[in-house]
RNA sequence: GGCCCUAUCGUCUAAUGGUUAGGACACGGCCUUCUCAAGGCUGUAAUCGGGGUUCGACUCCCCGUAGGGUCACCA
C-alpha cells in the first residue's frame, strides 16, 4: 500500500472533466486511478463537471462522461457542478482582490472586438514553488515567467486556475491525480491556494496516453470516446484491467485481475513517468481473457445481444445455440464479432441449412494419394456410408466424440482429406468452419443426416 | 524558441550497481490437423548516442539526440 503523509486526513480524489468533447481513454484512466487510490485509502471519490467554458460545453459531452463512468464502474460518492459554485469562487476572487493578492487589469478584449474588459490578474509573487507530485517526488518551479495570470474574465466569471483551486477547497480534496499537462498549472494553483489560505494538497500527474501513431490521444485523431467499446461488446472490467497496466505493473507477472484485485494491488508511487502507448490489440487479448472467466449464462447472453432477431427467430435457434457457445469462446475477442460473423454470413449455417455450389465439395487441398482425378460421382459412396454410419448413432449419444469415432476408420480408409473436407462443407457450405465433428454435434443430429441427404442430392 | 518532463524488444513493461537483461501482447517456426480458429512446444527481437564515476553500470552524473508537455480573456 502507499505511504502518505495524510494519514489523519480522510483522502478525497475527484475527477473533473470539461464537457468540451468526448473524454478519451487517458482521462479515464486518470478517472480509474483517482477511484482505485479513494477506495485503498478508505476514502471517497468525487466527480466535478467543469463546465466554465460556456461556449464549448455540450450536454451530450456531459452525459458521455455519466454514461462511461457507469459503464466502467467507477461510482462517485458526489457530483458537482462547477458553474453552480459561482458564488464562492466570486467570493474568494474579492478576498484576494482587496488583500492584494489580485487586481482589476482594463484592457482590451483579444478577439478584435475594441471593447474594455475587466481582467482579473493574480499578482505574481514572482518565487520558486514546489509541491509533493507521488509519482515524481518534489518538483520545484520558478513561477517568474508565468507573469500575473489571469484567474478571472471579470468580476463576475471566474477562469479555470481560480475554479479549480476553489473547488478543490471546498470538497476537501486531498489528492489531486489529473493528466501531465497539467505540472505547469501547478505552481499557479498552489500559489492561489496559499493566497486564499487552502491547504496544498499531494499531487499525481499522470504520464500522457498516445495512439498508436504515437500521436496524443485527442477526441479527434481516431481515439474513439470509450462508450464505442462498450457498443462493440467490450467487457468494463477488461477495459479497466487494461486501462491499469498502462504505467503500472504488478510485482509479479500477473495480467488478468479483478477490479479487486487491482484495488488490492495497485501502487500510485510506482506509475511510470513516461507516456504510454493505447493498444487495442492487447486489449482484445485481455478482453477474452475475461470473457472466458464469464459465468456461461452472462457469456450466452453477451453473444445474444449481437446476434440480429431474424437469425434468433429461426426455430433451430434455441436449441442450437447453447451448443455453439464452445466453439464461439475460441473465436470472439469481443462480443460485437458475432455480428460481424453473421454479417460476413459465418454464423447462419449453424441454423439453416447452408446453400452452396456442389463444386466446394471437392476442393480439399489435401487429397487422397494416387486418386488425382476425384470427380463429384466419387463422393456419392462416400455420403452414402457417411449417411448410414451417422445414423446408427443414438440420439441420446449424439456428441463431437461419438460422431468423430463412428466416421474416423471410414476416413482413414477412404482420405481424410477427402471425406472430411466434403463432410464439412455438406455441414456448413464454407470453405472454413469448425471441424465436421464439432458442426454436426452442434446443428443436430436429424439436420446434419438432412444436410448430407440434401449434399447427395446435388451431386446425382 | 524559453521553461519543464521522459527515454529497456514493434507495443505494455520487469530488473532501484553484479541477471545468460525477465514476462505479456504481436510476429515467425514446428506439432496437432479436412479448413479456419483454439491449444502445445519453440524462435526472432531492447537498455537512444557520447563521455564520465566505479573493480563493475539499464541503473548514478554531465553533454548531446529524439519524443512529449506548457507558455490563453480554454480547461
Amino acid at each position: 500500500m502507499n505511504k502518505t503523509s495524510t494519514e489523519n486526513l480522510k483522502v478525497v480524489t475527484r475527477f473533473a472533466p470539461s464537457p468540451t468533447g468526448y473524454k478519451h481513454l487517458g482521462n479515464y484512466r486518470t478517472a480509474l486511478f483517482s477511484y482505485i487510490f479513494a477506495k485503498q485509502h478508505n476514502g471517497s471519490f468525487i466527480l466535478r463537471i467543469e463546465d466554465t467554458d460556456k461556449a464549448r460545453n455540450k450536454k451530450e459531452f456531459e452525459e458521455n462522461i455519466y454514461e462511461t463512468l457507469e459503464w466502467l464502474r467507477l461510482p462517485y460518492e458526489k457530483k458537482y457542478i462547477q458553474s453552480e459554485h459561482i458564488e464562492a469562487h466570486k467570493k474568494y476572487l474579492h478576498q484576494m482582490i482587496n488583500s492584494g493578492h489580485a487586481y482589476i487589469s482594463k484592457e482590451e478584449a483579444k478577439d478584435g472586438s475594441g471593447k474594455i474588459n475587466e481582467l482579473v490578474r493574480f499578482k505574481n509573487p514572482n518565487i520558486k514553488v514546489s509541491f509533493i507530485d507521488i509519482i515524481r517526488g518534489t518538483v520545484e518551479i520558478d513561477t517568474t515567467d508565468l507573469g500575473d495570470f489571469v484567474i478571472a474574465k471579470n468580476l463576475d466569471e471566474p477562469l479555470f486556475h481560480l475554479a479549480v483551486v476553489v473547488d478543490d477547497f471546498e470538497a476537501g480534496v486531498t489528492h489531486v491525480l489529473r493528466g501531465e499537462d497539467h505540472v505547469s498549472n501547478t505552481p499557479r494553483h498552489v500559489l492561489i491556494q496559499r493566497a486564499i489560505g487552502a491547504p496544498v494538497p499531494q499531487y499525481a500527474h499522470l504520464p500522457l496516453l498516445f495512439t498508436t501513431e504515437r500521436s496524443k490521444m485527442s477526441s479527434r485523431k481516431g481515439a474513439l470516446p470509450p462508450t464505442h467499446y462498450r457498443e462493440l461488446g467490450y467487457l468494463p472490467e477488461a477495459m479497466i484491467n487494461y486501462l491499469s497496466l498502462l504505467g503500472w505493473h504488478p510485482s509479479d507477472d500477473k495480467e488478468i485481475f479483478t477490479f479487486e484485485e487491482i484495488i488490492e494491488r495497485f501502487d500510485l508511487s510506482k506509475v511510470q513517468k513516461a507516456s504510454a502507448v493505447f493498444d487495442e490489440v492487447k486489449l482484445k487479448w485481455v478482453n477474452k481473457e475475461h470473457m472466458l472467466r464469464l459465468p456461461i449464462s452472462e457469456y450466452e447472453e453477451g453473444v445474444k445481444r449481437f446476434i440480429s432477431p431474424e437469425l434468433k427467430k429461426i426455430a433451430a435457434f434455441i436449441e442450437v445455440f447453447p451448443r455453439m457457445i464452445g466453439t464461439l469462446r475460441e473465436r470472439l475477442q469481443y462480443f460485437g464479432e458475432i455480428k460481424e460473423m453473421e454479417t460476413a454470413g459465418e454464423l447462419q449455417y449453424f441454423f439453416m441449412i447452408p446453400s452452396y455450389d456442389p463444386a466446394l465439395l471437392l476442393c480439399a487441398p489435401k487429397m487422397r494419394k494416387g486418386k488425382e482425378e476425384v470427380t463429384l460421382t466419387d463422393l456419392k459412396p462416400i455420403f452414402e456410408k457417411t449417411l448410414d454410419l451417422l445414423a446408427e448413432i443414438n440420439e441420446s449419444n449424439w456428441n463431437t466424440e461419438s460422431i468423430k469415432k463412428s466416421v474416423w476408420a471410414y476416413a482413414e480408409e477412404q482420405g481424410r482429406g477427402l471425406v472430411l473436407w466434403a463432410l464439412r462443407v455438406a455441414l456448413s457450405g464454407k470453405e472454413r468452419s469448425p471441424d465436421p465433428f464439432t458442426l454436426a454435434y452442434i446443428v443436430g443430429k436429424s439436420s446434419t443426416l438432412e444436410r448430407l441427404s440434401a449434399a447427395l442430392k446435388s451431386i446425382q
